[in-house]
DNA sequence: ACTGATAAAGGGATCG
């Protein structure tokens, strides 16, 4: 019985909760955690209590009188922080522990009085360490060169990302300033790649997974709405209400101008029929302090109500437990929809409820093959850059600022034994240094580096310590209220009406200077409007959708109208006959070309485009429809497919061209820094499947229709 | 020719 290894204050903490038993997943860490060295992965479904698996057996084990900061708990979010505070603090309340926060809005005074006695427990975002090794290097070895565990929360949000990239490499770091090594222990409920998990602990020969692959019942139900113009259809509106109007419910519309139209007509509809007031919108739009409020109403309030949100209430801010929750048309991922899913039936023996209301036959399709996918208990693998040499830049830059500039062969040595880094070359690191001489980003004085004279307003700008990009907001305000915060866009023009944080406003002033904008209530407006890409969507996903086609189950969980709307989308397909679901695609021709259902990866459809596009092929990737438009007949099409290899070989020129007349990098903040081969070799690998694109183009086999 | 098109995350030191 793994109780009996734990500490006597722990036992004591554990009787006076009156806990009855452990959960699997505590039971197994406890024993794994106190009787091994190993590193550890924690996956097991939302609140089937991670954190205390963690931490139960931590607080055991480590001895808090040795000197220095003893654990270290780092997480995606400064909300989830300031949850998390109360639960560990909770946890230590036997022992003579302390627990700081260490983010951005924390306490100085906390910061200070850990500073002149580092010991027990810190929370901590990734950005403050990078902010810490910039600015007081003599902090990190006097707070965190004693550390025995690091806990990762929600390390699915970290995988496969640029955040996750420099998280590594500061974890890196940090096991070099310790005199020992210390442990880490990941959390997470979805994980779609073990071994990609595994690697932030730096070692993974020793680094386990505890998986408890227990889940909840959830009831599924599909409905159907065809949205024909720009607002959504009135019908779907009137049902969900009358679903939602007795519960407590979190509804995921997609995006934020979404969220607050469905929760502006929701509380409309709601006022006529004297249903309750609370019907809220969460995002990243909304302020703060609003935010904080709704939060605070789920979890305490007593009453029903509806929060309209986007991603923000994905992960594990406490909202208590809800009764349902409605996806309006398909996730863009399964593990988006495994935290959605999860933040209903919290409570134990509670099932469930999921509802998703599609509004067009695509999106239908893509929410059942979502839904499948999710109950085969798959997840998709995260986009891996195996080769970050813009993260590696901007960790070259943080470690010549901290260390007020070291040796040029010391900042390689460093960059090499860096484990987030592995796969870069000692002479590729050598070559961005040069790059960043060059370019004075660093400067060079004999055999030293220090930070150059254009270096010096990358790295002392506030902006320096995060890897991702923001857009410029303007802050909307109410007679001193601030609402929330919207990307500049046209339609933000005095008299115009918008909806903000689940009301509506008239815009009275806009000052372009300040970048505030004043609003007043008003009576009827438009949903604020926000430009961003397309998201990226795995290949698994739609080869589902495919699947789903042309498969002959009847699936139990669709209504009658979204049950009619997939028969009709079969029938449109029916005219390709599909035997073999890995190659064939549907190809429809006509006078013009022909068109190409790829069901494949947004980055294989990107890397086809490129490919096509070298072959003097004339295309066009239609995203609603998930197809590309050829302009050559199939005889032509298959002709120039035989020079692929040619146009293969033209990959990187053609992207080095892009990148000459846009030295910026989608999506990535640092890249534009460095020399252009590097910014071509990371822009190829974060935006293009190539290699994907050409097997697919190598064996795809295009069955025409044939009516 | 025109419209519409995911979301989200972070932050130091100093001066008044």
């Amino acid at each position: 019985m793994s109780f009996e290894l734990l500490s006597e204050p722990i036992r004591k903490y554990i009787r006076d909760k009156r806990w009855e038993q452990l959960r699997p997943i505590q039971n197994a860490a406890i024993a794994r955690i106190l009787t091994t060295e190993n590193h550890y992965i924690l996956a097991s479904r939302t609140a089937s209590g991670k954190t205390e698996a963690a931490f139960l057996p931590i607080l055991s084990k480590v001895n808090f009188n040795d000197p220095g900061v003893q654990v270290l708990y780092i997480s995606p979010l400064i909300a989830l922080i300031n949850d998390q505070f109360y639960r560990v603090e909770d946890l230590c309340k036997n022992m003579e522990v302390p627990v700081t926060k260490w983010h951005g809005e924390a306490s100085r005074g906390a910061k200070n009085r850990l500073i002149k006695d580092p010991s027990g427990v810190v929370l901590i975002t990734p950005e403050s360490i990078e902010a810490m090794f910039v600015n007081r290097p003599y902090d990190v070895k006097q707070l965190f060169s004693n550390l025995k565990f690091v806990v990762i929360d929600e390390i699915h949000s970290f995988i496969g990302s640029d955040r996750g990239i420099q998280l590594k490499s500061l974890l890196s770091r940090l096991q070099e300033v310790n005199v020992k090594s210390f442990r880490v222990v990941g959390l997470s409920a979805t994980i779609g790649d073990y071994e990609e998990a595994k690697l932030f602990t730096g070692d993974q020969a020793n680094t386990r997974v505890l998986l408890d692959k227990t889940s909840k019942e959830v009831n599924a139900a599909f409905r159907y709405f065809k949205q024909e113009k720009a607002e959504l259809p009135l019908d779907l509106l009137d049902n969900l209400y009358a679903e939602t109007k007795d519960n407590k419910v979190l509804l995921f519309p997609n995006s934020r101008g979404r969220a607050e139209e469905v929760a502006v007509k929701l509380k409309k509809i709601s006022e006529r029929n004297n249903g309750h007031p609370y019907y809220f919108s969460h995002h990243s739009s909304v302020d703060k302090e609003v935010r904080e409020y709704v939060e605070d109403f789920a979890k305490n309030g007593h009453a029903n109500f509806c929060i309209s949100c986007t991603s923000t209430l994905e992960l594990g801010i406490d909202i208590g437990s809800v009764d349902e929750v409605v996806q309006i048309d398909a996730t863009h991922s399964i593990a988006s929809l495994i935290q959605r899913v999860g933040r209903s039936g919290r409570r134990d023996g509670a099932v469930s409820n999921l509802f998703l209301y599609a509004t067009n036959p695509w999106s239908l399709l893509q929410s059942i093959a979502c839904w499948l996918l999710y109950k085969e208990g798959y997840i998709e693998p995260p986009a891996i850059c195996k080769k970050p040499y813009d993260l590696l830049l901007h960790q070259a830059l943080s470690i010549v600022k901290g260390y007020s500039g070291l040796p040029i062969y010391e900042l390689v040595s460093k960059l090499r034994v860096n484990f987030a880094f592995k796969e870069i070359a000692t002479h590729e690191i050598e070559e961005i240094i040069q790059h960043l001489i060059a370019t004075d980003m660093l400067e060079q004085l004999q055999q030293e580096v220090i930070i150059g004279i254009e270096g010096e307003k990358t790295v002392n700008s506030r902006d320096f310590y995060s890897v991702f990009k923001t857009e410029e907001n303007f802050r909307v305000t109410n007679s001193g209220n601030t609402i929330g915060e919207l990307p500049f866009s046209p339609q933000l023009q005095e008299n115009e009406n918008i909806l903000l944080a689940a009301r509506i406003w008239k815009i009275v002033y806009v000052d372009i200077d300040a970048k505030k904008i004043e609003v007043v209530p008003a009576k009827d407006g438009k949903p604020p409007k926000f430009s961003g890409g397309g998201g990226i969507i795995a290949g698994k996903i739609k080869e589902k959708m495919l699947e789903v086609l042309y498969s002959i189950e009847e699936y139990q969980f669709l209504e009658e109208t979204a049950r009619e709307e997939l028969r009709i989308l079969k029938q449109e397909f029916s005219i390709y006959v599909i035997k073999e679901l890995q190659y064939e695609r549907p190809m429809q021709l006509s006078d013009k070309g022909l068109i190409l259902y790829t069901f494949t990866s947004t980055k294989i459809n990107r890397g086809i485009a490129l490919l096509l596009e070298l072959l003097e092929v004339k295309n066009d990737f239609d995203e609603d429809n998930d197809r590309f438009k050829v302009g050559v007949t199939k005889e032509q099409f298959s002709v120039a497919l035989s020079s692929l290899d040619n146009a293969y070989e033209k990959i990187d020129e053609s992207i080095t061209a892009t990148l000459e007349d846009n030295p910026f990098i989608p999506d990535s903040k640092w890249g534009y820094l460095l020399p252009l081969k590097y910014k071509a070799a990371v822009m190829r690998q974060k935006y293009y499947d190539i290699e994907g694109a050409m097997l697919f183009l190598k064996h795809v086999k295009p069955v025409a229709n044939t009516a």
